[in-house]
DNA sequence: ACAAAATCGAGAGCAGTGATCTTGCTTTGG
DNA sequence: CCAAAGCAAGATCACTGCTCTCGATTTTGT
């Protein structure tokens, strides 16, 4: 039927062919339904309906329509995860804190772009369960993301003065372990607070808690988010000065 | 019927009496599906079943479901600001530090004990669109609150040392005027961003994205709410010691 | 190459949902 | 005491996710 029976087609029949066709076409429709009106709102009806199918031939592709929101969800982390590694290399050669603020700045302009997707993997689960173990490696790229930064900061010289009085405990050992053997256990909690302190400011602001309070909401993020690099440890190339962040909080 | 007729129902006529009485049922009845199950599954038919009564009858006291929904979203906003008043007046002696990690240590004890109702209030907002402007002063208990203790610490001596070379942006000083204008401009922003920063780690612990990344939350959460505290300008009491937290990022 | 097996699309149908409208009944207030 | 307003119930509409069956097509085994 369609002209794109080339010679490169021979992969499995015609039939494998067609249906990662129609599979694409689904969560593309779906997608599209879920920027408009949201997850709540995300009809398999309608979907099948626009892409001029019956509801019932759609249950041949997602057993289900949280299948489908699973489907949607990994598509998601994925996008994110993408777009902050674009970011990311695009600063490469940048000092990490520079870095670390490129990323967090790629999240959250992703997540104003994408406020329907982003809710659907940092916001609410939608029915009431968490997502299956499956989207686990797609959501960690922002993960490895920070903590490769954190890392190079580690080992070349960007890296922090950490005098740390900060105890060791148990559980920041644990987590070193199991996230970056080779970053000081401290370090990594920091980072892991971080990290979810970060999905705080944006979640707050994609969904509009911070309406009335913050106006300059792009300078508010930018300064957070240098605060945030800071606390982790990074430090600014400072052209003069101690070499120290522009905020110094303690004696 | 019930007992409750005592010579105090006087005020306005026992129909009006009923209104109130229904009206509390539905909630209680909607809150126990909403804790059971999660918003999205919440129906109003079942409501009605479960009250015995017609599902069109619930339309004479909500209009919509969505209106059930903002009923239910003030009150998780009321019960998770009185818990935090509640555990603050309990540490209202103590050192602003102190009651600063008492009220988060409520915010995320309240989440936890109540997923659902958090998810409704801090999570994605259900069907799409943000909740009216009626919730707005429900809303901000746990905003006075935690400004409140930084205004203490601020008066009096439990007060940080804020040596800050921080620049005064106009944003700061805008979010300042607005919120706090007895505090310096940068405190105000610093506090803005920390209780988005409070929310993503309760986020996150509540919608298991810390799962098998953290394991000793409780003690997790704790640190980093001291972070936090310590980031506002916060100090703790130190028995020994120069008098700074102990964790001292920077050089 | 031909039959058997797996896959696929469509339709009908079930149980459930939010919302509206009409019809009587009860309480209220002049 | 009787009209007016508030209330509950039933029927109904348009919609949803999902299951099942039944032909038609494709793939596969021999």
């Amino acid at each position: 039927m369609s002209s794109t029976q080339g010679a490169h087609a021979a992969t499995q029949g015609a039939r494998a062919r067609a249906r990662i066709e129609v599979t694409a076409a689904i969560k593309e429709e779906a997608r599209r339904q879920l920027a408009a009106q949201g997850a709540s709102k995300l009809s398999l009806r309608a979907v099948a309906r626009e892409l001029g199918m019956a509801s019932s031939a759609l249950y041949r592709y997602f057993p289900s329509r949280d299948d489908l929101l699973t489907a949607l969800i990994i598509d998601a982390y994925d996008s994110l995860g993408e777009a902050a590694e674009t970011a990311h290399t695009q600063v490469a050669g940048a000092a990490p804190a520079e870095r670390w603020i490129a990323v967090c700045a790629a999240v959250r302009d992703w997540a104003l772009a994408h406020p329907h997707e982003y809710a659907l993997i940092y916001g609410s689960p939608v029915p009431g369960y968490s997502a299956p173990d499956t989207t686990v490696p797609a959501a960690s790229r922002v993960w490895r993301l920070l903590i490769g930064i954190v890392r190079d900061a580690h080992r070349g010289n960007g890296v922090a003065q950490w005098k740390l009085s900060a105890e060791v405990t148990p559980e920041a050992e644990r987590m070193a372990a199991d996230l970056a053997p080779d970053l000081p256990p401290p370090v990594v909690a920091v980072l892991v607070a971080a990290f979810a302190q970060l999905f705080g400011l944006v979640n707050f602001e994609v969904f509009g808690q911070f309406h009335r309070v913050v106006e300059d909401r792009q300078a508010f993020f930018r300064h957070a988010a240098a605060r945030l690099a800071h606390h982790v440890g990074l430090v600014f190339p400072q052209p003069t000065g101690t070499g120290d962040g522009a905020i110094k909080p303690g004696s």
